[in-house]
DNA sequence: AAGTGGTCTAGACCACGTG
DNA sequence: ACGTGGTCTAGACCACTTT
């Protein structure tokens, strides 16, 4: 250890997650009150903050908004190179899903849709807001940019289910390759509300781009996870 | 917006980002410190650091150990699909990569090991540790875990290139298929001492798990980035 | 030796969520 | 209405980096 010493926050971190063990307290259950907290372990709000945030950054508890903190529960295995929808790998792993469909409209390709995409600036595009929760924490939020060439009357359907679903079955469309791209960032502004989360809360964004089989553009998926919600799980290469 | 009031370090986030950009500071330069920060912004150093932190949050500014705030270089791109070393994407990009060898042995497969890889417990392996640089800024430290009956006499060997390259010219093994798991974690211990970080400093996580064409365990690799350093970037399905 | 970031105290007020 | 988390102040000491 190159640390010459061990600070209170860090050692407090250590009993509060012991404490948490002993009380046997389980996903989604509540901590008591900083105040309470600050007391129980003779110290201020301050620092009892400090080691709550360390233990939120380690991903073993979360806030929610100004309703206080809870414990974690076990991240959801996710894999954005395959097309199953959320909604069926969440009940796989024995979880409960929810899509909530936040807006949706058609808009025109903004500029750097267009650059991504490469359809013409001013397009028509479907774009549908949505977020999802799974034992109804709300674990992110998506955007899907989707051209209406492939899919007319989109916005009278349902969206709250599977999008690939509805792709393969009504319109007999199906993704041929991918790009993703994946990167932690801060959870700022709608994103941050939409999820209930403190400006600057620790997330996990991934775009997936999909084309069909003649190179045309699909989807565009834009997704602002909680840091602490997933796991990313992919296979590549070899006989599938 | 569904916020009622905009704090003072949200306000303060923004005409520091301002003041940076207004100074023209580039990648790696170094903020004033906090005090002289929190006397020109008419506040405490409380609040400054909160600004900061929330900088700090964005990928836009890093802090270094106790020697203070810089401004964070461009976020490198990675696909850890594919086999090209470290050194040779990094200089495709345009930077200087650098690789230090920390430590190197010959161990015993613990039982996690054993557990994701197959091999007995027990089993030796060599167990390489490596910090990796760019631009002279440490991004990441990875443990290479490797089966030396592919590679005997691999740590006669320098390791501060490419492991896959030696694969490859040495012993002629190539890697068919890779499970590869991602996600965000808090850097702790070893990995945030060795790159120079606060305990508890968000990174991301990247392992890899590498099979020869014979489904033989070749390599694990367990990479520790930080959180501002990287944008994965993969491409699958379609034809390469 | 001086200055820095890291840590910590002991308060305070406010907006919001929950009863 | 109350208690909560979120924010903010004005100090302080220490270990470490830099000069």
């Amino acid at each position: 250890m190159s640390r010459t010493d061990y600070p209170v926050y860090l050692q407090l971190r250590d009993r509060l997650w012991d404490w948490i063990e002993d009380e046997k307290l389980s996903s989604q259950q509540k901590l008591p009150s900083e105040r309470e907290l600050s007391e129980r372990f003779s110290t201020t709000r301050v620092t009892i903050r400090q080691a709550l945030s360390q233990l939120e950054a380690e991903g073993l508890i979360f806030r929610s908004n100004r309703r206080g903190w809870f414990v974690t529960p076990e991240r959801l295995r996710y894999d954005p190179s395959r097309d199953i929808g959320f909604t069926r790998y969440v009940t796989e792993q024995g979880f409960r899903p929810r899509t909530e469909t936040l807006f949706k409209q058609l808009t025109e390709a903004p500029k750097w849709l267009s650059e991504a995409t490469g359809l013409p600036e001013g397009t028509p595009v479907y774009h549908i807001f949505r977020r999802r929760y799974v034992n109804e924490r709300g674990l992110l939020v998506e955007h899907n940019y989707i051209n209406p060439q492939h899919c007319p009357g989109l916005l009278s359907e349902s969206t709250d289910l599977s999008i690939w679903q509805m792709f393969k079955e009504k319109y007999n469309r199906v993704p041929d390759h991918r790009d993703i791209e994946i990167y932690p960032l801060a959870l700022k502004g709608l994103e941050a509300d939409s999820l209930g989360v403190n400006q600057g809360t620790a997330g996990l964004y991934i775009q997936r781009l999909s084309h069909d089989q003649e190179g045309e553009f699909l989807e565009l998926d834009r997704e602002y996870w909680l840091h602490d919600a997933l796991k990313i799980s992919v296979h590549v290469g070899g006989r599938h």
